[in-house]
DNA sequence: GAGCAGGATATTGTATACAAACTTTACGTC
DNA sequence: GACGTAAAGTTTGTATACAATATCCTGCTC
C-alpha cells in the first residue's frame, strides 16, 4: 500500500474533514481516481480503509458516501470510546518505563504551549493531543485494542469538540492529562483507568454541547 | 465486495482457523487466488478485511503473514469482549420488550435442553447460544458496539470453550443465561452487566485451563 | 570462508479493460 | 396520471498485464 494509495487516501479523508465533501456526498471511484491523479485501483483501497475508520459508509448496493453522524451515534462512541480508552490507560499504567513517561511528559508539554497562550492554536493541540493518547495506547501493548480504538476516535470529532473549548478547557484538559502522568508514574491502574474516564467524558459533553454549524463556524 | 471477494475471505479465513496455514506462514496473493479459484483483486480485499481483524499481519514490505495469537492476545480478546458485551448487556436492560424477552428465553430454553441430557449435544448448545447473545446485542440498539463485538468473538474460541465445558458447567452457564433474563425482566441494568462481565470471565478460564491439542482431540 | 555486488526471481502495486449489478429514464399499458 | 417494465446509462466488481520493489541466489573479491 504504496505512493497512489496512500495519496488517495490523504486526499479523500481531506476531502472529507474539511467538509468539500459533506455527509451524505456520494464518492465515486472513477471521479476520485480523476481528483487524486490515480487510477481507481488505489482509490478503492483507499475507500476500504476509510470505510473501517466509518468516515465513509456504504449503501446496500456498495456504493460509497461520507458518513453522517448522529448525536446518539457520537454518543455511544463516546462511551465506548471512554470505556477501551480507560482500559488502556489501566494496563498502560502497569506497563510505562522511564522513556514512556518523558515522551507523555514532552507531548504534554507541547499542549500546553499550544493553549496558553494570547490565542491557542488548535491545530498543534491536536497534533499534541493526539500523540499523548497514542502512547497510552501503545503502551497498552494491545494490538487487538489499538485496532479498535483506531476505529473509535474520530478526528473529526476530536476536531470539533477541541473547537468548542476555550482557553479555560484546554488548559483543563492539559491538567487531566498530567494527572494521568501522576497516576502512570504511580503505577496505580486504578486511578489513571477513573482519570481516563472522566476525561474522556468531559469530552463528549464539550463535544454535544455544541450545535454542528456553530462548530462550523468557529473553524473557519 | 461481492461474490469473489467474499468467498475468498471465507477461504483463507478458514485455512487460518483450521491450522492448515499457521501462525508465521507467508500469505502470497497469487497462491491464494489459485486456491480460492478468484484472480488477485478480491483476494487482497479479502487480505486487507483480515488484516483489520488481525487474523493477518503485514511485515515492513507489506507482505502478509497469519498472524500468531499469543495466550495473552486471548486474554485480551476475552477481556475486550467481556466488557463490551456487559455495556451491551447494560444498554439493553432498558430497552427489552415482551417479545425480545420471550426470545430470549425461548433461545435459552433451547440451550437447556441441548445440555440437560445425559450426553449434552454441543452444536446445539452453540447455536442457541450464538442466539442468545445475538438478541442482547442487537437490543443494544448500537450498530458501532455489533460491529465491534462482531470482531472480537470468534466462535472458533467459543467453540472450544464449549468443548472443555463439562456438563455441570454447561448447566452452571445456562444458569447464568436465566440471570441474566431476571435483571433484564427487572429492567436492572447494573445487574445484568455485573452477570454478563462474570459469565464472559467465567468462559475465558475455561478456555485457558484447555491445552489446544486437547481441544482439538475434543473436537474430533 | 565472509562479505558484498549485481542480476535473477518472486511478490506486491498500479493501470486498464471488460463483466456484473444497480439506477434511472422513457415508454407503454391500464 | 399511476404503475410496471425494459432498455440505456452509471457505478462497482473482477481479471489481466505490466511496473515497481523486495528478496534470494550466484559468483566474485578479499
Amino acid at each position: 500500500m504504496s505512493r497512489a494509495s496512500n495519496h488517495a487516501y490523504a486526499e479523500i479523508r481531506s476531502l472529507i474533514l474539511s467538509g468539500d465533501a459533506p455527509p451524505g456526498t456520494q464518492l465515486k471511484e472513477e471521479q476520485l481516481a480523476d481528483i487524486c491523479g490515480v487510477s481507481r485501483t488505489p482509490v478503492r483501497d483507499a475507500l476500504r480503509r476509510l470505510e473501517t475508520e466509518l468516515y465513509v459508509i456504504r449503501s446496500e448496493s456498495q456504493r460509497a458516501f461520507v458518513a453522517d453522524w448522529s448525536h446518539e451515534d457520537v454518543d455511544e462512541m463516546f462511551a465506548l470510546r471512554g470505556m477501551l480508552e480507560a482500559h488502556a490507560a489501566a494496563r498502560a499504567a502497569t506497563r510505562f518505563d522511564r522513556t514512556g513517561l518523558d515522551a507523555l511528559i514532552a507531548a504534554n508539554a507541547m499542549i500546553e504551549a499550544a493553549v496558553l497562550r494570547e490565542r491557542p492554536d488548535i491545530g498543534a493541540f491536536l497534533d499534541s493531543n493526539r500523540s499523548f493518547h497514542r502512547i497510552i495506547v501503545e503502551t497498552a501493548a494491545s494490538p487487538r485494542l489499538t485496532a479498535t480504538l483506531a476505529t473509535l476516535v474520530e478526528q473529526p470529532v476530536v476536531r470539533r469538540t477541541a473547537m468548542h473549548y476555550g482557553r479555560e478547557q484546554l488548559a483543563q484538559s492539559a491538567r487531566e492529562h498530567r494527572e494521568l502522568i501522576q497516576a502512570f508514574e504511580a503505577g496505580d491502574a486504578s486511578w489513571a483507568q477513573a482519570v481516563m474516564t472522566a476525561h474522556i467524558r468531559r469530552a463528549f459533553h464539550a463535544f454535544s454541547s455544541v450545535r454542528p454549524q456553530d462548530a462550523d463556524n468557529n473553524a473557519k
